[in-house]
RNA sequence: GGAGAGAUGGCCGAGUGGUCUAAGGCGCACGCCUGGAGAGCGUGUUACCGCCUAAAGCGGUACGAGGGUUCGAAUCCCUCUCUCUCCGCCA
């Protein structure tokens, strides 16, 4: 969420940004502006009446220490209208601020001033790409049929069990999972992150922390009778332990990894981009998370970016990054760059990890800030998260680039985690 | 699931209708003292909103959350949330 003061007296900057995510703010930013002026209007009408009514109180109680009822009941029947009329002050003030909230929430995050234009993904704009592409022997197979080959994931009894959306993994697919999480959480680990392992359910305050809440609720699986939410990734209970929290400059950069299984409800659209792996309604991701000072957080972003393109030479996996166009930007982000990696039998890029910067847009939700050294007010901090990395497309891409005809090839640095170096 | 107790500032903890922003302690910051450190002494130490160009200053709000009673609520009443203890059940 934007606060007042970024929109207050930047208003055009504040349109004209939105542009760029296709988002047409002009009416809702004057709305704000007109609205707040009016709020402020009534606080201070209303704070003058309040300090009334507190002297009023204060001689009252005087009087009748010192006996004087008579006057006391006289002051008494000042206050009657004076309470009356801030009562109504104050249900005024109530409905400008919930008012205010409901416009203010509605306004995406500013995009970074490098962010291109753009509508749609075709717009986005590719940063580089690494790794070696496969060159395979004859017809490669998608990864579902592979997975069924091979008995790795099978979809049916996910359907039976749950429904669609919801793969079983068996014996070594199962295995490649567990090593693959293990894989990258080692990883992040050794960049310096420290693992945490969060709740999967989470409350409507920590939904609303990170942005899931108001608007994206259809996205969540919600658990009606405890009014909790399966998360849809593990950024949303990780950057909630720091809401409300106000840390020291010295506690900069905060870096958390976690695994975390994440439930999307998203009715996607149906056929071959929705086939075997390609979207779940459950999936496992590893995220990184880092919470930074302001002035460097851009330079986090790219420390991210380089963190989660070491995980994927090392898996030796073709991968390309691409700078997202504002049209591809998620509401609360403020730069995001998208990995992809490139899917042999599919002959198309999936989507394995993005990586963003929010600046202050969650802080402000989650009332995160530190104490500026210099200042010593306080100030929102940056937040900052990606994925390193989700499994579903990325194990897609591992089965149909690296099968052979002797079976599927594991790359070097999973062997140790699998305790296989084919599957056949 | 049953019974009981509780929620106060960064932490501990006092406070049962008025001068309570809230005693006392710890912690922290600064100063004095010291060769240096510690002890000791002194000063300071919540956040949010509003007024003011800003600072200073002033006003308002907040003692788990929301509502109520009252001229006045940390204190009384109602609802909710959470925590702890005991019993039961249990991975």
């Amino acid at each position: 969420m934007l606060t007042l003061n970024q929109i207050r007296g930047n208003s055009d900057f504040v349109i004209n940004r939105l542009k760029v995510k296709n988002f047409n703010a002009s009416k809702i930013v004057l709305q704000i502006i007109d609205l707040d002026k009016k709020r402020r209007q009534i606080q201070a009408d209303t704070n003058s009446l309040e300090n009334d009514l507190n002297s009023f109180s204060k001689n009252i109680g005087l009087l009748f220490r010192q006996g004087k009822t008579d006057e006391a009941n006289k002051l008494k029947e000042n206050t009657i209208v004076l309470k009356k009329k801030i009562k109504e002050l104050n249900q005024q003030l109530n409905d400008s601020n919930s008012l205010l909230d409901n416009l203010v929430v509605q306004l995406p995050n500013l995009p970074h001033e490098s962010v291109p234009k753009g509508k749609s993904p075709e717009e986005n704009i590719k940063i580089r790409e690494g790794g070696t592409f496969p060159e395979l022997k004859g017809k490669a197979l998608p990864h579902w049929e592979l997975a069924a080959k091979y008995k790795l994931i099978d979809f049916e009894l996910g359907n039976k069990i749950t429904g669609s959306g919801f793969p079983l993994y068996i014996g070594k697919g199962a295995k490649l999972q567990r090593a693959l999480i293990n894989f990258f959480i080692d990883e992040n680990q050794s960049a310096g992150y420290e693992e945490v392992s969060p709740p999967l359910v989470v409350n409507e305050d920590s939904g609303f922390g990170t942005g899931q809440l108001p608007d994206k609720e259809g996205q969540m699986y919600h658990i009606a009778l405890d009014n909790l939410y399966l998360i849809p990734t593990a950024e949303v209970p990780v950057t909630n332990i720091f809401r409300n929290m106000i840390l020291e400059e010295k506690d900069f950069p905060v870096k958390k990894t976690a695994y975390t299984p994440c439930f999307r409800r998203e009715a996607g659209s149906y056929g071959k981009d929705v086939r075997g792996l390609n979207r779940l309604h459950q999936f496992d991701k590893v995220e990184i998370v880092q919470i930074q000072h302001p002035e460097v957080s851009y330079n986090t972003l790219e420390e991210m970016v380089l963190q989660v393109e070491s995980l994927l030479q090392k898996l030796n996996l073709p991968y390309r990054i691409m700078h997202l166009c504002g049209g591809d930007m998620s509401f609360a982000s403020a730069l995001t760059f998208d990995f992809e990696v490139y899917s042999a039998a599919q002959k198309k890029w999936l989507e394995v990890s993005s990586v963003s910067n929010f600046e202050s847009f969650q802080a402000n939700r989650l009332k995160l800030r530190f104490r500026d050294k210099n200042s010593k007010k306080l100030v929102l901090a940056h937040t900052l998260n990606g994925s390193a990395l989700a499994l579903p497309r990325l194990v897609a891409a591992l089965l149909e680039n690296n099968q052979t005809d002797e079976g599927i090839r594991i790359p070097e640095v999973l062997h140790d985690y699998t305790g296989f170096n084919q599957i056949s």
